[in-house]
Formats: C-alpha cells, structure tokens, sequence
RNA sequence: GGUCCCGUAGCUCAGCUGGAUAGAGCAUCUGCCUUCUAAGCAGACGGCCACACGUUCGAAUCGUGUCGGGAUCACCA
C-alpha cells in the first residue's frame, strides 16, 4: 500500500468514526499555492451532515492529525481540506522507490496481447505517417508490457495488389532495368519513384484522352496504363512466372530498404505477416456465417450482414463472383493472429479513416461468436497534416521519413557542436549521440500529442530541441549523470534508506512525482496513450531543473543532505531513462 | 444527409473518472553562467476553455443542441 492509499483509508477510518459514514475515499494533489500535498474535499458530505464545508474540513483534520500517522498538519480552505504529511512518510515513500529497481513496472500477468502496427505498403518509403504509426505501436508495446503483458508486436506487410503493380508496370516500361545498387537509390524510395512515375504518366493518358472526347470518368477507367496494371495483378494472382519474379525482386529492394529504416528508428517485430499469404484467407468464415445464419446472401450470390442493429449498415463481406473484399480477408487474418497467438487481447494501430472498418470487423467477430471479440481494440490516430493539408505519396508531397531523420540527426551535430561539450567524444560515439538526439527529437514530438488528435508538422519551424521536447529530457539526464560521476569520483556512496532530513519543498515535489509513476503507466496502458508518458517524464525534467538551479547537491555542506540529493537524482535520473524508454527513446550520459 | 473524432493563449499542445485563481512550450520582453552541463532557471505579456441551454453545492471536464474543422458511409485497401 503506498502513501496515498494509506492517507485515504485513514480519511475513511476518520469517516466512520467522526460521521458514522461509509463512503469511497478520492483524493487530489493539493494546489501549488495551498501548504499540503493531498487534498480531501468535502463538499459532497456537507447535505448529508448538514454542517458548513469548513466545519466538516476541521474536525476531520483535527481528527486526522491526532490519529493518523501519516497527517503532521491540515489547513481548510473553503471545503478544501489540506493535508500536511508527516516528513517521515516522505522518507517511507521515497525508500520503497530507493529499494525497487522496477519501480513503476508492474509483474507479468501471465496474459498475452497482439500488437499489429507499421503495416507499410511495399510501393513506397515511409514517410512521417508512418513514422507516428511506427513509433505508437512501438511505444504502446513497451507500455503494455510494464504493465504486465506479454507482448507480441506484429506487422502486416500490404506487399500485393493493384498499387504494387502500379509500381511495376512503370518499372518495367519506364525502369531501364535500373537497380537500388546501379541507381545508388535506397530499394524502398526506389519502388516509390516508380509509383510516382505511373501516376504522373497515368495522369498524361487520362489527358490526352480527355481531349480526345472522353469523359474523365470514362479516361480514369480506360487509361491504357491502368488496364496494363489491371492485367499484371491478374497475371500476379494466376502466378505468372514472369510477373512474379518482378514482384520478388522489388519488393526484396523495398524489404531491404523498409529494414534499414526499421534498424535506425529502433523498431522491430516478433512476427511478420504478409498479406500476399493471407489475402485468401476469411472465405471458410463467410461459410461459417452464412451457416449459422449470421451472413445473408444476396440473389446475385454476393454475402452481406446486417449490422443495423449495432447501430452500422448493411456490409459486403463476399462479393458476388466469390472474391474477397477488404474485410473478407481481415475476418481470416483475425482469426489466424488468434489462434497464431492465443492471446487474450489484440491491438491494431491504424489511422481514423478506418474507424468505420474496425468497428465493423469487431461487430461480425462478435456476431460470429468469438470469444476474443471484447478483447480487440483498434488504437485509431489522427493524420499527420503540413501546413499545405494532407500528406500524398501519389503527390510527392510528404515528409520522408528517412529525409527527416538525416535531417534532424544533422541539426543535432550542429546544435552539439555549437555547445562544444563533447569535443573529447570519438567520432562514433558523437555519431551515435546525434542520432539518439536526433530520435529522440522526432519520437518525443509525435508521441507527445494524444493519439487521436490530428496533429500538424511544420517543416519550416521544424523540430525544436528546447522546451517540451525529447532532447530537453534527454539533457536533464545527462545532466543528472554528470553529478553522479563527480560523486563517484569523489567515492561517495550512496545510503540505501534515508530517513529524518529536513525537506525543501522541491525535493518533496519530486518525491511526489516519482510516487506517481506506476499509476502515470497504468494510465497510460489503460488509456493507449503514451502521451500520458511523455507529459509526465517532461514534468519530472521540468521540476528537476527547478530544483537544480535552486539547490546544489555536491556543493552542500551537510552530508546528510548531500547523501540524500544524491539518492534523489539517481532515482530522477532512473525514472527518466525508464519513462523516456517506454516511448522508445534513449538517453545518453552525457551531451 | 447519416455516423465517428476534434475545437483550450498569436502558434503547437497539456489538463477532461466534475473541484480552489485553467497550465506548459514556441514567439515577444526582463533578469540570472568565477559554484554540479544556460539544450537551463526565474519573471512579464498573453484566455467569454467555439457558442447556447441543461444536470450539479461546483462544469474546460458530464448531457442535449448549434456553429466550425476533419474522417468515413465502395462489390478500393
């Protein structure tokens, strides 16, 4: 039981006593200009009682400081009770955090949960979408797992269909035989500027036909570049050999390049799915519902189901010649990661334009009777918008994610270099730190901001590395560890148990926070939010350095005291690096 | 048009299981580096929390409606 447990079942005790009422304790952070660390508000006892809030507040705190051993002293504002701690229970507080390397991390729970995210299109780079998909599912996974969960992180890779022969066909007419290696071009943005490629002669054809007479509707559809597409996917589906071989060979250039991304943002996965396996799967459960009659069929043999009742529409889940549509092949891939995994949970990161979707396909898993339904959850996020609008891969217009980290890794060397304070660093370890900035840069700004919201990048103010920032946390640590290698150099040890030294409030405020990091991650589980994470490892940097510019640690002359800060940082130090590690971002020793 | 999401300072965002005077960062302005890293700290400036009504002792937070922005409603994925 921690401090704030404690307190509330003391606040109940006095309750029952007091008032002879029993009633569930809630309690806040006391307000910076009140004297006190939890308040208890009585306002809803005040009809009940039939006493004034302040007369509820006193005799409560009267009763408090005489009885619980937790409360030093109590202030009523309004009915706002104030509750002063005993500084000892800061000591008991801060030691049971002192003495717990995983604090905050809760114990395996013995469950397993499926994480499916990244899921990129083998016709194009990743660009900065991706990268806050990547780094979400990413970051998720770490949090589900210090909550306990055995995590299981997956990637659907889209690498069939009619956009990957978009990129063929203009390889084939337009490519020259060109190769990653001849063209000195990543696979990955290889594929992409052929997909470009056929959308601007595409776009020709459909000109040139439009002036010819035809109704761009007609010109859309009958575009010579489009049937050829058309036809090499049929080609792909019945294995032409010709047409599979091309298939392997650039999508092998764009694995090699996806892979190399994978391997710099610091993203893996345990299990990969390819689409071009499972695209047919999902048939033998439309069998299944039409069985059971959870499906209808229409009289042109197409498969449907009505999901009025859940509030959705009537949905195609076979089309009529027998083929799959979109949702045919998720029902069977649904239920593959199940049984693949046999976990109690499954989570797919996926943008909101296919909410709709989600809620569809959790509805007919539920209709069909599965008993995973309840544990899948679609962890939905907003787009990623420039300041010219939405992002277009067709357009060219997007943030390449591999552009952008060069890019942001070039801002770190220069912004270091400026500082001049790893001037004795090797040139790799100055490498590997300009990444790491760099990372933690680009991670921090996209996880920082709710999930759901859309959020807007501007290139031109780009990524900062002050304020609310991952390098501004990264710093603190560094900062942090510079004080712990002076104290090392001085051979000063650390005491295991501090008790009976007098507190500044900032220390308290600290001890405070760090109190509430195994909640700020189970909120965050709870909630999917890493950005629940984010603002919090910020507001422990943020109190740190007020505390820091405030106080020093090895210039004070009490050693007691001295010893305590010590054990303080450390413990500050630690909790940033596992707060940052949960969102996937290093921190270094020094910078 | 139906459904879903969003609307908080000039800009980017916290806060939303109802609680006190709504917080950060950026930008602008003031101070602070002969003491542990100034990528920092302290301060100033900046708000009808889109709007209206309702529930409540109490609403940025909950409910209903309106307005604004976005997404979606394909035999595309």
């Amino acid at each position: 039981m921690n401090t704030e447990q404690k307190l509330a079942a003391d606040i109940k005790q006095a309750l029952h006593s007091l008032f002879e009422v029993e009633q569930e304790v809630i309690l806040q952070p006391t307000r910076k200009d009140f004297a006190g660390t939890y308040t208890y508000v009585v306002f809803p006892l005040v009809k009940s009682l039939k006493k004034s809030p302040p007369e509820i507040g006193a005799s409560l705190g009267e009763y408090l400081k005489a009885n619980s051993d937790l409360v030093a002293d109590y202030n009523v504002v309004q009915g706002f009770l104030n509750l002063v701690l005993e500084e000892n229970t800061w000591f008991d507080t801060f030691n049971a955090i002192l003495s717990d390397e995983n604090f905050g991390f809760a114990k395996a729970n013995g469950k397993g949960v499926l994480v499916e995210f990244s899921s990129p299109n083998t016709n194009k780079p990743l660009h900065l979408g991706h990268l806050r998909n990547n780094f979400l599912g990413d970051s998720i996974s770490r949090i589900l797992k210090a909550n306990g969960w055995d995590v299981t992180r997956a990637c659907l890779v889209n690498d069939r269909g009619i956009h990957i022969c978009k990129s063929m066909i203009a390889y084939q007419l337009f490519g020259k035989g060109e190769t990653p290696e001849s063209a000195g071009i990543k696979g990955d943005h290889l594929a992409g500027k052929y997909y470009v490629e056929f959308d601007k002669s595409y776009k020709a054809e459909i000109n040139e036909l439009v002036a010819a007479g035809e109704t761009e509707e007609n010109a859309k559809k009958n575009a010579p570049l489009l049937k050829k597409a058309q036809e090499m996917l049929l080609k792909w589906e019945q294995g032409d050999a010709a047409v599979v071989e091309l298939w392997k060979r650039m999508n092998g250039w764009v694995y090699d390049g996806f892979n190399a991304t994978y391997r710099k943002i610091g993203v893996e996965f345990d299990k990969t799915y390819y689409e071009s396996d499972t695209y047919l799967l999902g048939k033998d459960i439309v069998e299944e519902g039409l069985a059971t009659g959870v499906f209808y069929k229409k009289d042109d043999n197409s498969v449907w189901i009505d999901l009025t009742e859940e509030g959705l529409d009537h949905k195609l889940v076979l089309r009529g010649d027998g083929t799959s549509v979109y949702i045919t092949q998720d029902l069977g891939t649904t239920d593959l990661k199940f049984k693949d995994f046999h976990s109690e949970k499954a989570i797919w990161v996926v943008g909101n334009e296919q909410d709709y979707h989600f809620q569809v396909l959790f509805a007919i898993m539920k209709k069909l009777g599965r008993s995973y339904a309840d544990g899948c959850y679609h962890m939905s996020y907003g787009m990623v918008d420039l300041p010219s609008g939405k992002m277009k891969s067709r357009e060219g217009t997007v943030v390449d994610a591999d552009e952008l980290v060069a890019e942001m890794t070039a801002t770190a060397a220069e912004t270091t270099k400026e500082r001049g304070k790893i001037d004795d660093f090797t040139a790799e370890e100055a490498e590997n730190l300009f990444q790491m900035l760099a990372l933690g840069a680009v991670k921090y700004f996209l996880l920082k901001v709710e999930p759901k919201k859309r959020m807007l990048f501007n290139p031109q103010e780009s990524i900062d590395f002050q304020g609310n920032t991952g390098p501004f946390i990264q710093y603190t640590h560094a900062r942090i560890k510079s004080i712990l290698r002076k104290a090392t150099a001085e051979g000063i040890e650390i005491p295991e148990t501090i008790a009976g030294i007098p507190l500044e409030s900032s220390e308290s405020d600290l001890i405070f926070l760090l109190s509430e990091f195994p909640s700020v991650i189970r909120k965050a589980g709870d909630d999917y939010a890493p950005s629940t994470v984010a603002n919090y490892a910020y507001d422990l940097a943020k109190t740190f350095s007020s505390f820091y510019s405030e106080f020093s640690v090895m210039n004070e002359a009490d050693t007691a005291k001295r010893d305590f800060r010590l054990a303080l940082i450390r413990v500050v130090a630690d909790t940033l690096k596992k707060a940052m590690g949960l969102l996937g971002v290093e921190v270094p020793e020094r910078m």
